[in-house]
DNA sequence: CGCGCCGTTGATATTATTCAAGACCAGTGG
DNA sequence: CCACTGGTCTTGAATAATATCAACGGCGCG
């Protein structure tokens, strides 16, 4: 498990314990769905690999993405509220998933001061990711969103050990547009201009970040 | 204390020990700031009377406001992820605040499940709270999401036992507009379209809801 | 009383969406 | 193996939505 997680700092035998009650890995194909809006809340999920989108279904049925979820996050917070999932998790690829049933995991967390201690921070994290991405959606003009969107994976990637200039979108411009509060058209129309002035390389899903420094510059550059 | 808060369903005996740890009332004048962004964080703080807004700020300068609280919400929860505040939280009028010290909280909690268990779900909720403002702000055009944004506080006024027809805006149309994405004169041009539709009334800082049907139908009208 | 923020409204400019057409690609069945 | 199909992506032109600029009235506070 990673850095940021739940077995940080834990003791051998708490780690023990912790892994315990963690179900052995579920896999699901590209387009299934780990859990469905309205579900019973039972459990998180931690992404061993492979990714996911979670997504909220308004009224009208139009659909929001609200998350892209790389190996190592954990899904599945949005059900603690009410005991029923409030979004959707889908998986984007062939993609590996371990089950922490949630009613062990606070009984666990009683007995284990740092577990619980973890166990906050992930769900605060949680909440500064979705405020952050207000701040991106609600206050950015387009470039500068999808700049920051760019960036923000580079990162993710980096973290996770793999290359931060060169991954793939699992996402499409479809799914992009509506995590970042645009048309599909627009996404595939910046990251052409990207391309064009040099900043990037893009290949349908496969992007090479060329320029970081001149992506963050169009972040700051204008407000809207 | 609230329905959807701390203590409910505790016993006497778990309602006191949860009240021993809870400061006295802390007093904000309007404009005051209850923490910073960058301010050690130490404790949440339940909103007593009054109300907050709270408000990150993006590296140019650039303020968003994420959240818009009223008595009975607790603030700070962004605080638990590093320790750090990632936002600040200001007073709109006269508010007064309990300090809730988190730590003491947080054991507390090891000792009572079912304070564990709301613990969880105030976090929870926030989650959900912010992911529902994403699919507003990220999908609705701007008639839609005013109209979200006056239908939630009717809702939220109704909770707490106060008129769900009529109430004062305590943030300036700058203020809404930066939470739902959008520019002052754009709110300032919408609510007097309301207006004039004879959808609401509005006077200043007051206003009085008269057709709730026609402004949930708004939300609806159109996709983005 | 005067000054600064707040709010409204109109005219104009810009941004992003919509509509439309075609290219590409992967999967499917003949 | 190939043609077919449906989804995805790109790009252009027209259009609609929203921001910007500007002027002014009003309110609250010192």
């Amino acid at each position: 498990m990673r850095e940021l997680c739940l077995p940080t700092g834990l003791g051998t035998d708490a780690m023990r314990e912790l892994d315990s009650l963690v179900a052995a890995r579920q896999r699901f194909a590209k387009g299934e769905p780990v859990f469905q809006s309205g579900d019973r809340f039972t459990a998180l999920y931690a992404i061993r690999s492979g990714s996911c989108k979670t997504t909220v279904l308004s009224e009208g049925g139009r659909e929001q993405v609200t998350g892209y979820h790389l190996m190592g996050d954990i899904i599945g917070f949005d059900g603690i509220g009410n005991g029923r999932h409030q979004c959707q998790a889908v998986s984007l690829e062939d993609t590996e998933v371990c089950e922490v049933p949630f009613a062990r995991l606070e009984e666990l967390s009683r007995q284990l001061p740092l577990l619980q201690r973890n166990l906050h921070r992930l769900l605060a994290r949680e909440i500064t990711r979705d405020e952050n991405l207000l701040l991106v959606v609600g206050s950015m003009r387009v470039e500068a969103r999808v700049a920051t969107f760019l960036l923000s994976l580079s990162q993710r990637y980096r973290q996770r050990g793999y290359s931060s200039t060169e991954f793939v979108l699992r996402l499409t411009r479809k799914e992009i547009g509506s995590y970042l509060g645009m048309k599909l058209e627009t996404v595939s129309r910046l990251l052409s201009r990207f391309q064009s002035k040099g900043l990037i390389k893009i290949e349908n899903r496969v992007v090479r970040l060329l320029d970081l420094q001149a992506l963050k510059a169009l972040i700051s550059e204008h407000d809207r």
